[in-house]
RNA sequence: GCCUGCUUGGUGGAAUUUGGUAGACACAAGGGACUUAAAAUCCCUCGACUUAACAGUCGUUCCGGUUCGAGUCCGGAAGCGGGCACCA
């Protein structure tokens, strides 16, 4: 018998795939349509197991409901823009489309021997004006409808490069290049107005009930909805026309418990201040040596600066507080201004210890006596009546709120307002390799967009990347440009989008990829929206939200219908692929290539390395990353075993969700098994005349081992397609195994096991396609599987007419009892009590109850 | 720091729906069959402890609660991971 050679199959049933167009999606109305897609890879040049997985699942997914019926749509792009081809340029004198493009031609070979049901004639790349046009041309609708529009904003700064980090490339708040201490700087910049979407991105939440849990409730906090108090404090000491400071606040309910107020350091009060008081300037410029992101100015100690400038309570202006600057006052948020209650505010009491300030309870816990309650290290942010706070004292927070609010804006210094903590999309980079911004600046007409019939504006070739900073800002020849106004000489926006922007619409353009518009109406009405889509939960937040305001966009701009503003029905984010660390006596780390294991005794371990010879430390199992050097190459794994051992084992094992973790064991048992299927497969073949199957009725007969392997048979259907449809491929491939043994051990007829192989071949098919495709063509030689109906499982055959049930003694199992399926909840009491194991607890006495679970358990309290 | 998730044998995990037999299915390990031998394959054992055996006790990160019954529900703690707006 011959073994099974995958390379040969596997690559014969790839062309015949491939010249059959067997993957190629046709818009048919007729036919309910099915959409899957993955996250779209950046091109990095090499595949790694995370790809193999997510597009395996992917795969699986898109086959399974292929053969459900439905007319699939499982497209594959290229996320083409980003930093890594400008550092590759930097590093390599390459330049970034010419790395980008090669890389994408390198994946694209590492992946098509996957045997993915993917329809490549669809293929994008984000870099390519073919598709970044359409972008620009949609940023123009966006202008025009007022989503688009330019305000200042903070960017990492480095003064020694004279350039934008990006927050990765700040290490520390040193730049990873200069080592120069970041800055924060100020420069005007696009923005997409997502923040008009706040309520509506909040809102829809609600209506996706096929995305996780954790993913909405992520972006629910993301955009931190809100309800507060908007208080004008009058001020003393003030500079000028600035006599009132705008503070909000969601607990003004603890206004009488206030002791100091601060604003930010990029608040326009502080630049007034900062021009007459060096000290001040200078606390400003060393709060602005951190790094942008929010992480850094968290951690980053707090402190202050004491004004001079004092702030009244509203309803008693004696009572006067101080004024501070501070580094932990967000601009973005609120009005950039608050006021300090420290007793109920972990932050304010950290800042009030510092600073010596008073710390006055305002609400006391109901459960504790007034006179007993103190604060000490810790703030009280819990529920209970307030103290110490004039008319409001014994009130509810709630109440206290209440009350408060309605003073205030009676006295016209109070109104209640909604806040979300969700900012607007900043998409300016200063970077080469991103999609131009269309817009053109003109000392007489200003900002104007430039004609859509002189997009795309492509990226000019000719650049270098010997002078930090972005080569467009020195390419004169595309600098210079006529106004699109006025005709006057006039020069282009060089700032390029943010690759977020790419990845907000590729799903779109899937359905109509070579259309002349953006989207193509008929053919984005029918594939849209994604049914299932699939990928990494690190993009639950900004991708997701994003793609989500774009498609608003999109619909309001006329170029999706209205169902498109959700674009994803479905969401599964996978977990990440794992593997054992290695580091030698040197404390370098090593590839699982350069470590051997000699064979364990008792249980222990022992690895070396192949070059030196030394032992070698073990370390956790960790995401594959080229930094530590755990990583496996598909493409060795798929020359080694083949692309259905690679597929079978990801998705075995480990539930799609979790982590999973490349063991080498792992990956042979998968290899020995599908061997296995083959033998079996094979044999059954050669067993009898092939005739033999055409004999075969699928029907419970007199021959008891042909019925219990038809029992198997639908089980099998029934499981396996409940846990496709469940996104439970682990356990889908538990039942696989249980199939597979139940027909190898069967001494059923040849027509029942052919029968039988030819429904495990079936069910195997979304993840092994090539093997599935090799059994199946023993029998069906004209015939792809991938075109054949799923199997459907007989309700009759399911199970036999007995029942077993487990016996628990006060919730604890001590017995087991097999009847009939129709026995009688009487009956069968009477038979639990009569059994020796049962009688042996009760000691002659009468249980106090009998709990029958129906099909479940039985539990007798004594 | 803030948001969010995860934790079950030596290992990956299973226990669907509404709380109902903890350890399915595999891996590793140990033993055996076949073989001159090896590879391959097949069979058996396999949570811990007690016991000659029957059987029993404990056991789902830890502490506490609800229940006839808790891996599952509730309250608290610890450890590990993801995100934090310019990585993609």
């Amino acid at each position: 018998m011959d073994r099974y050679n995958f390379k040969k199959t596997e690559s014969k049933w790839q062309r015949k795939w491939h010249e059959k167009e067997l993957f190629k999606s046709e818009l048919n109305l007729s036919k309910p349509k099915y959409y899957v897609l993955e996250m779209f890879p950046y091109p990095s040049g090499r595949i790694h197991m995370g790809h193999v997985r997510n597009y395996t699942m992917g795969d699986v997914v898109a086959r399974f409901m292929k053969a459900s019926g439905y007319n699939i749509l499982h497209p594959m792009g290229w996320d083409a823009f980003g930093m890594p081809a400008e550092n590759a340029a930097m590093e390599n004198n390459v330049h970034p489309g010419d790395w980008t493009y090669e890389n994408i031609k390198d994946m694209r070979n590492q992946l098509k021997p996957l045997g993915l049901s993917i329809d490549w004639t669809r293929e994008i790349a984000t870099c390519d004006p073919s598709y970044y046009g359409h972008q620009q041309s949609m940023f123009i609708d966006m202008l025009n409808k007022g989503l688009a529009y330019r305000k200042n904003a903070t960017v990492n700064w480095d003064p020694v490069d004279k350039t934008v980090l990006a927050n990765e490339q700040v290490e520390n708040g040193l730049g990873w290049r200069s080592g120069a201490v970041v800055e924060r700087k100020e420069l005007t910049q696009w923005f997409f107005k997502i923040s008009n979407y706040s309520k509506d991105l909040l809102n829809s939440l609600d209506n996706m009930p096929n995305w996780p849990e954790k993913v909405r409730l992520m972006q629910k906090n993301w955009i931190g909805k809100s309800t507060g108090l908007e208080i004008d404090f009058k001020l003393k000491n003030h500079p000028k026309g600035y006599d009132k400071l705008k503070v909000y606040t969601t607990r003004h309910d603890t206004l009488f418990g206030m002791s100091f107020a601060a604003i930010s350091v990029d608040h326009p009060l502080t630049n007034i201040l900062s021009k007459e008081d060096v000290n001040l300037a200078q606390f400003v410029d060393k709060s602005k040596k951190t790094a942008t992101n929010e992480e850094a100015i968290e951690k980053a100690e707090k402190i202050g600066y004491k004004t001079n400038i004092l702030v009244m309570n509203p309803f008693d202006e004696k009572k006067l507080f101080p004024l501070f600057v501070a580094n932990f006052v967000l601009m973005d948020y609120g009005t950039g201004a608050i006021f300090g209650c420290p007793a109920h505010d972990q932050r304010d009491l950290d800042f009030a210890i510092k600073y010596n300030l008073d710390i006055i309870p305002v609400v006391c816990p109901s459960d504790t006596n007034v006179e007993d309650f103190k604060i000490e290290n810790e703030a009280f942010i819990g529920p209970g009546k307030l103290i110490n706070s004039d008319f409001i004292n014994g009130l509810s927070i709630q109440d206290a709120k209440k009350v408060i609010s309605q003073k205030l804006n009676g006295m016209g210094v109070g109104i209640e307002k909604t806040n979300y903590r969700l900012r607007d999309w900043g998409i300016s980079r200063q970077r080469y390799w991103g999609c131009p911004i269309p817009v053109i600046h003109c000392n007489k007409c200003g900002i104007v967009a430039e004609k859509k019939e002189n997009l795309p504006i492509e990226l000019p070739k000719d650049v270098t990347f010997d002078l930090p900073g972005n080569p467009l800002n020195r390419h004169k020849e595309w600098l210079n440009t006529k106004c699109p106004n006025c005709g006057e000489d006039s020069k282009r926006e060089t700032d390029t989008m943010d690759t977020f922007v790419d990845s907000s619409w590729y799903f779109t353009r899937f359905t109509s990829p070579k259309s002349q518009n953006p989207t193509e109406k008929e053919a984005v009405d029918y594939w849209m929206n994604v049914d299932q889509y699939i990928g990494g939960v690190e993009h639950a937040i900004l991708h997701l939200l994003y793609s989500r305001f774009f498609c608003r966009a999109m619909f309001e701009t006329g170029h999706v219908p209205k169902k498109v503003v959700e674009p994803f029905s479905s969401l599964f984010t996978q977990g990440m692929v794992c593997h054992e660390t290695y580091k030698d006596d040197t404390g370098k780390w090593l590839t699982p290539n350069e470590v051997k294991e000699v064979k364990k005794v008792h249980k222990k371990r022992s690895l070396f390395s192949i070059e030196t010879g030394k032992s070698i430390k073990v370390g956790p199992s960790v995401k594959m990353s080229k930094s530590k050097k755990n990583v496996i190459d598909p493409e060795d794994i798929i020359e080694q075993f083949g692309a259905d051992t690679a597929r079978w084992f990801m998705m075995s094992d480990s539930p799609p969700e979790r982590d999973v973790e490349w063991t080498n064991s792992g990956v042979e048992a998968a290899w020995k098994h599908l061997q296995k299927v083959w033998r079996i497969s094979y044999m059954i073949y050669k067993e009898g005349n092939n005739s033999e199957q055409d004999k075969f009725k699928i029907t419970l007969t007199d021959n008891n081992f042909d019925n219990d392997l038809l029992r198997s048979v639908h089980n099998a259907i029934k499981n396996v397609t409940y846990c496709l449809n469940s996104f439970s491929f682990n356990k889908a491939i538990a039942y696989l195994y249980e199939l597979t043994n139940s027909i190898s051990n069967s001494k059923a007829s040849s027509g029942a096991k052919k029968y039988a192989i030819k429904i495990l071949a079936s069910l195997m098919q979304p993840i092994t396609p090539h093997l599935s495709q090799e059994i199946w063509s023993l029998y069906e030689s004209s015939s792809f599987l991938y075109e054949e109906k799923w199997p459907d499982f007989i309700e009759e055959f399911l199970s036999n007419n007995e029942i077993i049930y487990p016996i628990q003694i006060n919730g604890k199992k001590r017995s087991e009892i097999t009847i009939s399926k129709n026995m009688s909840n009487i009956e069968l009491e009477k038979k639990v009590l009569e059994l020796d194991s049962v009688k042996k607890f009760l000691k002659g006495l009468s249980p106090k109850k009998i709990i029958i679970v129906t099909g479940k358990i039985i539990n007798v309290v004594i």
